[in-house]
DNA sequence: ATTTGATCATTT
DNA sequence: AAATGATCAAAT
């Protein structure tokens, strides 16, 4: 009886949750993350027909495109918000057997030289804004399969956050413009860092330094440390 | 070549 | 153990 298979149609409600469209509202968002709360990674890839890699080692960004995919996201790798007509970036947070985040977040890259000049038309901020956090499990006794996805939290700054941020930002951009390259580490900043993001270290961009000489460095990116995610867990769980 | 998704691996 | 610096894959 297979020939009667065409005669089964896919109800949008079943599609809705294989193949999400972008979600036209935060709430349904909120509501589609939320729906994944307690299953495993192995059980959503199972539904999404995705294969599970053994490990990260070579699939590091595998956590979070499996999300992108459950959830709808539609902004690719374009730089946009992977919501972008919500406004709102999802990211996925490992948290470790101790129940804290075990990795700093990456934000977006550094443009080199720098093109923006105002904390709230830069690229961190339209990232940052507001995000949809998603735990994961990612202590490693367990393997990939097994790892359970969290309560996603629908975060916005708030205003101390906010001026805390800025004032990160505005430290690190005035280095960078001031060509102050040799002092840029990632020891900078409270919440916000600057690190290397690149392929390898072999991966060059040309600058001018402070004493006018062009230079090759690796190109930079920003990443939130991982105390300002483990606050945010703190005031959701508590 | 770049940008996305990040985690890996070494140093402190 | 935590933080910094290095690296991997996919998409375009």
């Amino acid at each position: 009886m297979l020939e009667f298979a065409k005669f089964i149609c896919i109800m949008p409600s079943a599609m809705h949750q294989l193949l999400p469209t972008p979600p036209e509202t935060t709430h349904i968002l909120l509501e589609r993350a939320h729906h994944l709360a307690g299953m495993t990674l192995g059980e959503l890839a199972k539904k999404l027909n995705e294969k599970t890699p053994p490990n990260l080692l070579r699939a590091k960004g595998w956590v979070g495109q499996l999300l992108e995919k459950a959830l709808g996201a539609s902004a690719g790798n374009l730089d946009l918000p992977d919501f972008p007509q919500l406004g709102v970036e999802l990211k996925t947070l490992p948290i470790n057997a101790q129940g804290v985040p075990q990795e700093s977040t990456y934000l977006c890259r550094v443009s080199l030289p720098l093109q923006e000049s105002e904390f709230y038309l830069s690229r961190v901020w339209r990232k940052c804004a507001q995000i949809l956090w998603i735990p994961i499990q990612a202590s490693s006794q367990l393997s990939l399969l097994d790892r359970k996805i969290g309560t996603a939290i629908l975060w916005m700054p708030n205003s101390h956050l906010e001026a805390t941020l800025k004032k990160d930002w505005e430290e690190l951009t005035q280095m960078i413009r001031l060509g102050q390259f040799d002092k840029l580490s990632a020891h900078h900043g409270t919440y916000l860092q600057l690190r290397p993001k690149a392929a390898n270290a072999k991966q060059l961009v040309t600058v001018t330094n402070d004493q006018g000489k062009s230079i090759a460095i690796v190109p930079k990116g920003f990443y939130l440390r991982s105390c300002l995610t483990q606050m945010i867990l703190r005031e959701y769980y508590a």
